[in-house]
Order: structure tokens, then C-alpha cells, then sequence
RNA sequence: GCCGGUGUAGCUCAGCUGGCAGAGCAACUGUCUUGUAAACAGUAGGUCGUCGGUUCGAAUCCGACCACCGGCUCCA
């Protein structure tokens, strides 16, 4: 029950066993990195003590906390008396060029404990670093596999608590291969209740060359911001006095939508699946019953009264599927059932984390329910996986990555059942030949689940389907079957997603595409380019009729502009065609055809363009 | 929610230490009727996020709030 389809994911937080994620690992900031799996952790964790010398010779008085090498870089955490500002990162650059000019060598040295306290006697948080390492927890205060051996290293005048491997001196650090990044707040150890630090985030290359390679790459991701082109393409908004975290769809965006929806709604129908519909709002009795109000409601919004009882605005809608289960006595001839449903769910999400279509308050998913017997579990759950992969590579995502997630510490139901579904649910996934993780324990209290993540153009990660076993719900609202031989049954129930939410799918497909969606997907899929409004406009409505009577979406330029402009807004509007006509197409009864590569197709009878979109269509390509 | 930053025309952004609010694009009007990514000229457009304060005077300084951006935390 818990699709944490409006959710963001994706980035291990950090080298924790239970991959923490949550989304933006895109411009992966916080991957965790290994000195064995990593060619750059030398250079980077290097880079990150060179800054803290930096840091300090400008704060004497600042207190350090942690400094590793990260996905792309490095950052390290400051105890400073003042905020840091963008003159200050420049500053700290300047000094940082300082130390690695003086080819200072990178000193290892064992310290134990007592000398490793003296040594750090006025830093706070390295004395707590090596109380945990002492009590043989690593730098994050987890257990470590690492045994208790306290070093250091140091160079010039910096000497950092850290078990390395560095580089051999600082002048290994190309000066003009690491940029400053950002600041930013960060809790000391992640604990919101700790002091929050001031983190510099850093790059570090091994040229200049590669690290404008990669600033390119931060400039190609920001370029296909779904914010950024959601604005620029007429998608969505959010509006200020709707309300943050909740989406408007511009006539673009929703005609996107609703081809997706249509697509989906079609093929779960020959997939077995029936569509049902259910109201937002359902009275406090039915989350009492479900839990929800019990272990969700942190994430549900404040009650609203209806003649004296409480309702509820739903924050997922696995208990009116329920329901309807439940408005018959069911036979096992009848299972399995398939309910799906658009079901649009409403989440309190705190202000700081919503962002664009990815994390948002109210959400549609594209949700469904299935109620089986136990001989049918392995059939409904591989079809689930192949239905789901069906349907996201008909968008043009083809890079998968299974996860696993296995029964935790608290759960509820029958062990038996737990290891069956499990063992399911990895049987799927090895069918489907998809590389995939097991997160042991990872799993919700109710059942274990596969979550599908899906890798966009750019290589970074999303989370979109998943798949769940609840082995709760059944219970809570004691659904039945009867069976062959008459007695009743508990059903076994699948949550499953597949696009997530259309929000943040949408969010996801924009940003995949960058905004140059396929034909078979583009709000507008020509536009009509008369080469003058006057000779040529009636020519244009003509053909612009006969195009949208063959069930095409175009729009026609009739602005005075001249050509060129047309093309141009047509181009940076993302239009796969432009249908150029003048006075030889016009006597031909034909358009002269200019893909969105810029590649010019020449003149064609409309018929003959009509037959190459339709067949482009069908290809969704 | 927490730390830091930002908020000026529909969009992108200028506006130095307080002194009559600006540009480009878009829009509108006119001229041009055009051959594969921006014709030319003109017109109009603003409660400078909101509320309060300091000041003779606030876009500018201060405070609170709202929203957004980058992170952190959270996302059973």
C-alpha cells in the first residue's frame, strides 16, 4: 500500500547497507563511493582535506566533521561562526591552488586512541568520530566491518582524522580539474535533531578538460529540467495560490497525459485488468480499519467534517478497491481480480522537499490491486513485471534495475507466506534476465516488494513501478474467497504501479525526452508553415483540415512573421514537423517536410506525409 | 521542518553605497508577403512576492510571513 509513486528516489544516501534513496541522483551529488571502485576517490578525498586546510587557515577557530569522496566529487562538513557566501567558496579555491602548488606528500600515520584525542582536542566532532571508531563504528556512527585502526593524514599544515588512501601530494590535484560547487546545510551524522553543519560541495577531475566535460553535463541536466521546460513548452505549472506541490496541467501537458492514460488504460484491458473508479475522500472508520490512520497519518491531511462525522482526503486508495472486493461474497472461480484505477492521492509532504512533477502533494497513480489465491501468486506476480515492462519501454525507457526488498525486523503475516512471495517476486525478476539488488529487511511491514527503476538518457535513476505484497490489508478488512471445498480463504493481495504517478512519470519523460517528445506523444504533432500568411493561408487551412481529419494534432502559423521566425519557434517548441508550403506545394498539393533534427525531407504529396506520421505513430518511435 | 540563497513587465534579466523603475524577447499596431532557426518601425505593459518598520524619501536598509532554488532530514 505504500507506492511511493509521488515520491522521489534513486540515490543511495550513503554507504549504507539499506540503500536509502530518494530522488536526484540524477545530478548525483551523494553517491557513495569506495576506494576500490572508484578511480577518482584519491584525487576527490584528497581535494576534500586540501579544502578543509583551506577552510581553516580563513576560519582558525572552525570546527571540522566529515570529508569523503562522493559520485562526481567531494564535499566536507564545517562547524563555521559565520554563513559562507559564493566569495568565500572563491577564496577557499584560491587557497586551496595555494596548498596543492606546494607538493605537500600525503603523511599516513596510526595513531591510537589517547594520541588521537589529544591530537583533536579542540574538534568536537572528530573527538565523537573516534569515541565510534573505539566502539568500532565507522564515520557515519554504523557499524563497521573495519576494525578500530584510528590514522591519520596529513599534509603541509592539515592533519585529518582518516583511514585514506589519498594521493601521494597535493600537487597531484590538477588546479584547474576541481571546482567549488555549492553550500549547503547538513545535519551533523544526518540527524535532524544534531547541529546543522555547512557543507561545500566539490568536483575534481583528473584534467580541465574532464571537468568541463562534466560541468557540460550539469548544464545538458539543467537544460532538461522539467521545471525549466514545463515553462518553456507549455506543459504544467504550479500556482501560488493553488498551492505548492500541486500541479496544473496546460493543454500541452494533459494532452501528453491523456495519450499516456489512453495507452495504459487500453493495454491493462487486454491485460486482464478491470477499470474501477473511487471518490477522494473516505470517512475515518474506513483508515481506522485500514491502519492508515494509525501508521500513515503523518502524511495525511487534517479531517474534514461532514455533518458531524470525519472524512478523510485519500492518501492511497488500496481500501476502496477493498471494498469493492467486498461488495460481493467472492468464489475461487472468480480470482484472480484485477482492479485498476487513476487514482488520484493526496500526501502532506513538507514544504522543503517538494519538487517540480517529482515530489508533489496530490498525485494520480496509475494504481491496481489483485486478489488471488495462493496457486496463483507466481503467474499474477511475473505477469505484473512483464506488464510492467511492456509498458514502460513503450515510452521509450529500455534500462531497468530490479530491487528486492525482503521481509524486515517488524512485519506482520506468516513467515511461510512472506518467504513464498519473496521468492516469487525473485523468481520474476531472474526471468526477466533484469540486473537487480536485495535490499535484506528492506521490505514494508505488510510484504515484500520489487521496485523498478528506470535509467533515463542522461544515466540517472528513477523510480517508477513497483510491485507489493500486503499481507495486512487482507487481514485488517478480513477479505475472503471461498474455496473448492467451501470453506472461506484469505485472498492474497498485490499492490502494483507501473507508471508511478503521472506526475512524476511526466516529470521523468520530459526530462528523458528533453522535452522533444516522440510523435506518437507530441502535443502538437506539425505545424503548418505558410510562407505567406496571404498567398498561401487558404492552402494551409486546407491541408491543415485534411491532417487533423487523419487524426493528427497541428497547428497552423499564420502570423505575419516571416518563415525563418515560424521555423524557429516551431523548432524551440519541439515540433517534430514542420510542414513548409509556398507557391510550388501549393500547386503540387503537397508540403515540403522539415524534421525537429533540422533534416530537410523535401516536398511530398500530404498524402504521402499523412502515411510516414501514421506509420511513425504506430512504431511509437 | 532545518541551513543558505533568490523573488523587479508574460519570459530572461539590469537597477552601485536610499533620491522620478530599465533592456531584450513576447504582446499589440503599422509597413514588408517572405523558401528552411529571429524583417523593420512604433505602442502599450509594473502595488519591484506580501505585510509591517526605519527614513523627508525604500525596489534598495530592518523584521515577519509566503513562494521558489540548492542541500539536509523525511519519504512506515
Amino acid at each position: 500500500m505504500t507506492f511511493t509513486a509521488g515520491e522521489a528516489t534513486g540515490r543511495k544516501n550513503r554507504a549504507s547497507p539499506q540503500s536509502r534513496i530518494c530522488n536526484r541522483t540524477c545530478e548525483g551529488m551523494i553517491m557513495p563511493v569506495r576506494p576500490d571502485s572508484d578511480p577518482y576517490y584519491r584525487l576527490r578525498h584528497s581535494a576534500a582535506h586540501v579544502m578543509a586546510q583551506a577552510v581553516l587557515e580563513l576560519f582558525p577557530e572552525g570546527k571540522i566533521a566529515i570529508g569523503p569522496p562522493i559520485e562526481d566529487g567531494f564535499y566536507y562538513d564545517f562547524d563555521l561562526p559565520r554563513a559562507l557566501t559564493p566569495d568565500d567558496l572563491i577564496e577557499i579555491e584560491t587557497r586551496m591552488r595555494r596548498i596543492i602548488a606546494g607538493a605537500h606528500p600525503f603523511v599516513y600515520r596510526v595513531v591510537d586512541p589517547g594520541e588521537a584525542r589529544a591530537l583533536f582536542r579542540d574538534q568536537p566532532y572528530k573527538l565523537e568520530l573516534i569515541d565510534g571508531l573505539a566502539r568500532g563504528q565507522d564515520e557515519y556512527g554504523e557499524r563497521s566491518e573495519a576494525g578500530t585502526v584510528i590514522s591519520t593524514y596529513k599534509h603541509d599544515t592539515f592533519e585529518d582524522l582518516c583511514r585514506g588512501p589519498h594521493l601521494a601530494s597535493t600537487d597531484q590535484i590538477p588546479p584547474d580539474g576541481f571546482k567549488l560547487m555549492s553550500v549547503a546545510g547538513a545535519y551533523w551524522r544526518g540527524d535532524s535533531n544534531r547541529p546543522m553543519l555547512q557543507r561545500i560541495y566539490g568536483t575534481a577531475w583528473n584534467s580541465k578538460e574532464e571537468l568541463e566535460q562534466y560541468l557540460w553535463r550539469l548544464e545538458e541536466a539543467r537544460r532538461r529540467d522539467h521545471r525549466v521546460l514545463g515553462k518553456e513548452l507549455d506543459l504544467f505549472s504550479v500556482s501560488e495560490d493553488v498551492g505548492p506541490g500541486l500541479i496544473l496541467w496546460h493543454p500541452k501537458g494533459a494532452m501528453i497525459r491523456v495519450i499516456a492514460e489512453d495507452f495504459s488504460r487500453q493495454a491493462h484491458l487486454e491485460n486482464g485488468y478491470e477499470w474501477v473508479f473511487s471518490p477522494h475522500i473516505g470517512r475515518a472508520h474506513l483508515w481506522e480499519t485500514s491502519g492508515h490512520l494509525h501508521f500513515y497519518k503523518e502524511n495525511m491531511y487534517a479531517a474534514m467534517d461532514i455533518e458531524g462525522e470525519e472524512y478523510y482526503a485519500k492518501p492511497m486508495n488500496c481500501p476502496f478497491h477493498i471494498q469493492i472486493y467486498k461488495s460481493h461474497l467472492r468464489s475461487y472461480r472468480d480470482l484472480p481480480k484485477r482492479y485498476a484505477e487513476y487514482g488520484t492521492v493526496y500526501r502532506y509532504e513538507r514544504s522543503g522537499v517538494l519538487h517540480g512533477l517529482t515530489r508533489v502533494r496530490g498525485f494520480t497513480q496509475d494504481d491496481a490491486h489483485i486478489f488471488c489465491r495462493a496457486d496463483q501468486v507466481e503467474e499474477e506476480i511475473s505477469r505484473a513485471l512483464d506488464f510492467s515492462l511492456y509498458v514502460l519501454r513503450s515510452f521509450g525507457l529500455s534500462d531497468f534495475t530490479a530491487y528486492l526488498s525482503t521481509r524486515p525486523e517488524k512485519y506482520v503475516g506468516d513467515p511461510a507466506d512472506w518467504d513464498m512471495a519473496t521468492e516469487a517476486l525473485r523468481r520474476a525478476i531472474e526471468a526477466h534476465a533484469l540486473p537487480y539488488e536485495v535490499d535484506e529487511g528492506g521490505g514494508a511491514f505488510y510484504g515484500p516488494k520489487i521496485d523498478l527503476k528506470v535509467n533515463d538518457a542522461l544515466g540517472r535513476e528513477w523510480q517508477l513501478s513497483t510491485i507489493q505484497f500486503d499481507f495486512n490489508l487482507p487481514e485488517r478488512f478480513g477479505l475472503e474467497y471461498i474455496a473448492e471445498d467451501s470453506q472461506p480463504r484469505r485472498p492474497y493481495m498485490v499492490h502494483r504501479a507501473l507508471l508511478g504517478s503521472m506526475e512524476r512519470f511526466f516529470g521523468v519523460l520530459i526530462e528523458h525526452y528533453a522535452g522533444a517528445f516522440p510523435l506518437w506523444l507530441a502535443p502538437v504533432q506539425a505545424v503548418i508553415v505558410p510562407i505567406s500568411d496571404e498567398k498561401h493561408g487558404a492552402y494551409a487551412a486546407e491541408v491543415a483540415r485534411q491532417l487533423k481529419e487523419a487524426q493528427l494534432r497541428i497547428e497552423v502559423d499564420l502570423s505575419k512573421d516571416r518563415m525563418q521566425a515560424k521555423i524557429r519557434r516551431a523548432q524551440l517548441q519541439k515540433v517534430p514537423y514542420m510542414l513548409i508550403i509556398g507557391d510550388r506545394e501549393q500547386a503540387a498539393g503537397a508540403v515540403a517536410v522539415r524534421a525537429r533534427s533540422g533534416e530537410d525531407l523535401g516536398a511530398m504529396p500530404l498524402a504521402a506525409f499523412i502515411a510516414r506520421a501514421r506509420a511513425e505513430i504506430e512504431a511509437k518511435a
